[in-house]
DNA sequence: AAAAAAAGAATGAACATTCATTTTTATTTA
DNA sequence: TAAATAAAAATGAATGTTCATTCTTTTTTT
């Protein structure tokens, strides 16, 4: 394949880019040759690496995304108690919002605009599978509130986007109190 | 002044058009000609009432957030327990979400993307203040955790927001049993 | 009849993408 | 091994389109 001849250095250059620069000024406001600019590289070249703009930026949503759970699932074992397995993967995703903030902030927006289109956003949802099987277990087990998955993402998950977009606009401090505070708050929410 | 003379219902329409084509598309792939069509207006028309696009984005912003804080607290009352007073406005809030979805789902872009360059989208929560001063009194009464309002906001109020961006995408449906769901989750959360 | 509001067409800039060359890398031949 | 050639990768400069904004004219209101 062609593909695995070029650099990949190129490649990755042009993804960091990408995040960097939509994470500025958004998608429709990056030129094509900003991104070139900042990876060092002639803007006809991002197109012997992507078909076009929104494949450039579709391919980088899904590498953030599956960086993303990696990292979450990557201490994660699932024997263990609910508690535990819960308190695991949610620190790690604390973790993941404050050390890989761009990534973060990226995957944010990528979820909440129309950015990314919808097989791209599709495939991106089946990645945290494990935690809705650890509370399938907890629901079973009566630890876990007997409710709607989306709620219990919205509660306890979710905050964490939405403390990092607050951190971002400098708005507020997540220090590790804080963490504290919205874990516990996090496992309040869910639990019965 | 000449803006007084000009018609309010043209004015109206045009902030209507652009919360539509924004929210489909994107601020930066929405077209003045495109929002000037949808309102039955001559492109030029709608520089007679902005002067530009952002000045027309950034009022459309400021007018629906106007908006949803006179929603908000339009039933509250501060002479009533903390319980009650919260469950007031959560339940507008939720409310808001449910029935001016077009409104909600374009301060959620507008609050998540770079789309606004006013002041006021960096001023965070503070005009939810009657809420804040709710909390405030919650926190001496010793039935509101101690904790920041941010993370009483990211837990509480904030997976609304998300709730309805999942059912605006069609992944999950917000019904009155998932709503009685989430308050008590929200409640939960922020409670000792 | 004058002033204000609105319109459609024109302008010029920005930008995604492609094209024609050049440069680099790999392969073959002597 | 070194020169010669072929293939791949990269480039800067076009291309053609889209779009925000403005200009000139027409319509409506006062």
């Amino acid at each position: 394949m062609a593909k695995l001849q070029k650099s990949i250095d190129k490649r990755n250059a042009l993804i960091k880019s990408t995040i960097e620069l939509v994470n500025n000024n958004g998608f429709h406001a990056t030129p094509m040759s900003k991104i070139a600019k900042m990876a060092n590289v002639s803007p006809a070249t991002i197109y012997l690496y992507f078909e076009n703009k929104q494949d450039l930026v579709n391919q980088t949503y899904l590498e953030v995304k599956s960086n993303y759970t990696a990292f979450v699932f990557e201490t994660y074992d699932k024997d263990t108690s609910v508690k535990t397995g819960f308190e695991l993967i949610w620190r790690r995703i604390a973790d993941f919002n404050r050390t890989e903030c761009e990534y973060s902030f990226f995957l944010h927006q990528c979820n909440n605009t129309q950015i990314i289109d919808e097989p791209s956003r599709k495939e991106g949802i089946r990645h945290l599978q494990p935690l809705l099987d650890l509370w399938k277990r907890g629901k079973q087990g009566g630890v876990i509130k007997p409710i709607s998955d989306y709620i219990l993402y919205a509660c306890s998950i979710n905050p964490l986007s939405f403390l990092m977009m607050a951190q971002k606009q400098d708005q507020f401090q997540l220090t590790e109190e804080q963490v504290e505070d919205a874990f516990l708050t996090a496992w309040d929410s869910i639990t019965l």
